[in-house]
DNA sequence: CCGAAGTGGTAAAGTAATTTGACAATACAT
DNA sequence: ATGTATTGTCAAATTACTTTACCACTTCGG
């Protein structure tokens, strides 16, 4: 059951971040754009390198690469220090879908403080934390 | 940050999920169609109300129903009390990859348990019972 | 150095998934 | 009874993604 115990609220957080892009004015944006902003973000990454992070083909991910260029949230840039590669760079308006998502995800966090107490929440992401760093390790 | 911590440990959980099926001779299962099994599964329900429950259209549905029900994992009956309706019916393959998922999610908890000690991996499962519930009246 | 092998990005073509819009059949409220 | 809402499905159009193929550049073995 441990799946559903997790999926339910990532996916409440998920909407609420959604929900608030939307409402400040990042209508454009899909569930899909938004992976790319996924912890720890894109911000100076290369293509190939975000590729693997999130386990899409460097197609996939270039084409939706190409979605958010369009749609003026970042640029590719040559990389300084490698010719064949690219740089990806956030411009004004993609740092400021990021600042959106922290306050998003901070206020889900003051919600569910406020119904489980500070102590267990506190817990739930200690736990999880040691957890995360333990699935990391194991491959 | 809460979300990235919820969402590592659910991809594990996923991964081994589909790993384990596709060992086990469902190697035609995809993640699209994995998500029509989760809890509490399509078992009995109709389309409709299962589309609303995984949040996607009646026609997106349909389509991973189409592929499913031709992959024999389920099939799509008359209801009895709605002559409008279906009813969703795991084949005995489809009841098969239940048992598999279970299995999976078991090993899952076994493996965090030992990880995590029994003391906290409970805290853990705890916890998000309570957020699960919580999240679930919230809308 | 030089050539072979590997890496990083992308274009083009093909496939898969999803949305949009319609519709027939049934249920239901008044 | 009659108008309205619901349920499932089809088909067309669109969007998202994969596959295949490439070229520019880098790295590495000699």
């Amino acid at each position: 059951m441990i799946g559903a115990l997790l999926r339910v609220p990532l996916e409440a957080v998920q909407r609420h971040m959604l929900a608030r892009l939307h409402e400040r004015g990042f209508g454009d944006l899909d569930s899909a754009h938004l992976n790319v902003f996924q912890y720890p973000g894109p911000q100076g990454a290369r293509p190939s390198d975000l590729a693997v992070r999130l386990r899409v083909s460097k197609q996939a991910l270039n084409y939706l690469l190409g979605a958010l260029e369009r749609l003026d949230y970042l640029e590719r840039q040559p990389h300084p220090e490698d010719q064949r590669a690219k740089r990806i760079v956030l411009t004004d308006r993609g740092v400021a879908i990021v600042g959106v998502i922290r306050d998003a995800v901070a206020e889900m966090e003051d919600e569910w403080t406020k119904q489980l107490g500070e102590q267990r929440f506190g817990q739930l992401r200690d736990i999880l934390a040691d957890l995360n760093q333990r699935v990391e390790m194991g491959h």
